[in-house]
DNA sequence: CGGTGCACGGTACGCCGTACGGAACCCTGG
DNA sequence: CCAGGGTTCCGTACGGCGTACCGTGCACCG
């Protein structure tokens, strides 16, 4: 835990998302470097989680000590930094869009969604507040905008979509990776679970006192085989945002 | 880390949850109790966050040995799933609201914003999918479903609803959290990290390749004093996505 | 060819969750 | 009144973590 970000010294911090940390060249060639590093913090977060993503187990997907880390990288924190700023370079920004702003705007949501869903430690690491500043994140952030630009909000009102709609999706993101990843880290199905619950939820809980929730969660559990469907919920969620900002954009543009 | 839930037996955990464990009553004082432990861990983790709750310190809350609390909790990932359970209890849950529909949702928003506010651990803890299954949760989801209750949608839909509000508002209540503790956590205010940054960030960030974002960015600093102002984000998002329920609304109550 | 600065990593400290087994206590059955 | 046994309580120990500190040896420059 303590699983922040951008705990550093900004300039070490900022150096090492720009890479502009002066390589001496001159002497010992560098065996290791930070890309390296990078690369292989980011695969065991994808393959095992942040949770066991530990310097010691990074060195040794390198094959080096764990110590020989701390020379090209200040600290864990920061190497979090960099992996977030590399793994944002993933995204996809094509310039022609069809469907206009909301075409735009829908093709965001789906990418950040897949990217979310590749590699899940994100969720549990991306600051809204002081987000580490690197490229990749603010290539984004304009692309975002622009995608929202010239369409009739003033700036403070792109940014406010922009934010809605990034906040929206990561919250969906999450949703759609603990379903997908419950079943490998308990090794119980969702059908498991709710067999192992259900006789003694049947025993605890009154059907007669939460009417509401008994007929409405049978409903949903029969629909989704589950307590809940990542997939239904983030189109259903996606359209019902679209259509907020959508009112909103035509309220604007009245004047 | 690792830090989620209801990895324990069901029994053990729905019994935990709904205390029907069976006190014998007839053997030993229960000196310590499974509501003492449960207040004294949810005082830790609104002082000090979710990673600095550890089992010696609650149990040094509670001038006990460390060992004695497993006496009453199989485990820490139980103890959180009860923790949740039981901070979900505080929501107040009135009958009348003013403002049909639109007013019930919008006061629900709120109290769970407030509720997040003062418990930031909730948000690392709760799960969409195998919620712990206990008495608290199970009122919130009724009351909730109940606010959208007969307004002309099925039972799917409205679960949907109300799915979406929670997601939107988890989210938003993240940035608030975060905002609110990044400068207590790190002892630098918004305007220092800023100005700690803004120097090497003017070195290797050209706003001639990314325009877009230096106008919307400057605009937005200057408005919220920092990258970002979560009141602002939560009042802006929370009329979209009302502003898209009630078109959905009105499309399914017109058929 | 000697000197120097860097890459690399071994050891150790203070945290964590919790398995295990022992000690102390109190209620009950005789 | 006492013996037995179930419970509560907890000391110790193990294997993990991040990383501070410091030693070693190599590669290059002069």
């Amino acid at each position: 835990m303590t699983e922040y970000s951008s705990q550093g010294d900004p300039a070490r911090s900022l150096a090492l998302l720009w890479r502009t940390g002066e390589r001496t060249g001159r002497k010992g060639k560098p065996e290791i470097g930070v890309d390296r590093i990078v690369r292989a913090a980011i695969e065991v977060a994808d393959a095992e989680g942040l949770g066991a993503l530990s310097m010691r187990k990074v060195a040794e997907q390198l094959g080096v000590g764990t110590m020989s880390l701390y020379t090209y990288v200040p600290g864990k924190a920061e190497l979090i930094d960099v992996m977030l700023d590399t793994a944002y370079g993933e995204l996809p920004m094509p310039e022609e869009v069809p469907g206009g702003w909301r075409g735009r705007l829908e093709l965001i949501a789906r990418e950040n969604l897949a990217l979310y869903r590749r590699h899940p430690w994100m969720l549990q690491v991306s600051s809204l507040t002081r987000p580490p500043l690197g490229p990749n994140l603010i290539a984004k952030y304009d692309y975002e905008l622009r995608a929202v630009d010239g369409i009739g909000l003033d700036d403070l009102e792109m940014d406010s979509v922009v934010t809605l709609l990034n906040g929206y999706v990561s919250g969906a993101a999450r949703g759609a990776v603990e379903a997908a990843q419950a079943p490998g880290d308990t090794g119980v199905t969702d059908e498991q679970w709710w067999y192992a619950h259900a006789p003694y939820l049947a025993k605890v809980f009154d059907p007669r006192r939460y009417p509401v929730a008994a007929r409405v969660g049978a409903a949903a559990g029969e629909a989704y085989n589950a307590a809940y469907d990542p997939d239904q919920a983030f189109e259903f969620g996606l359209q019902r945002v679209l259509d907020g900002i959508e009112a909103f954009v035509a309220a604007r543009t009245a004047r």
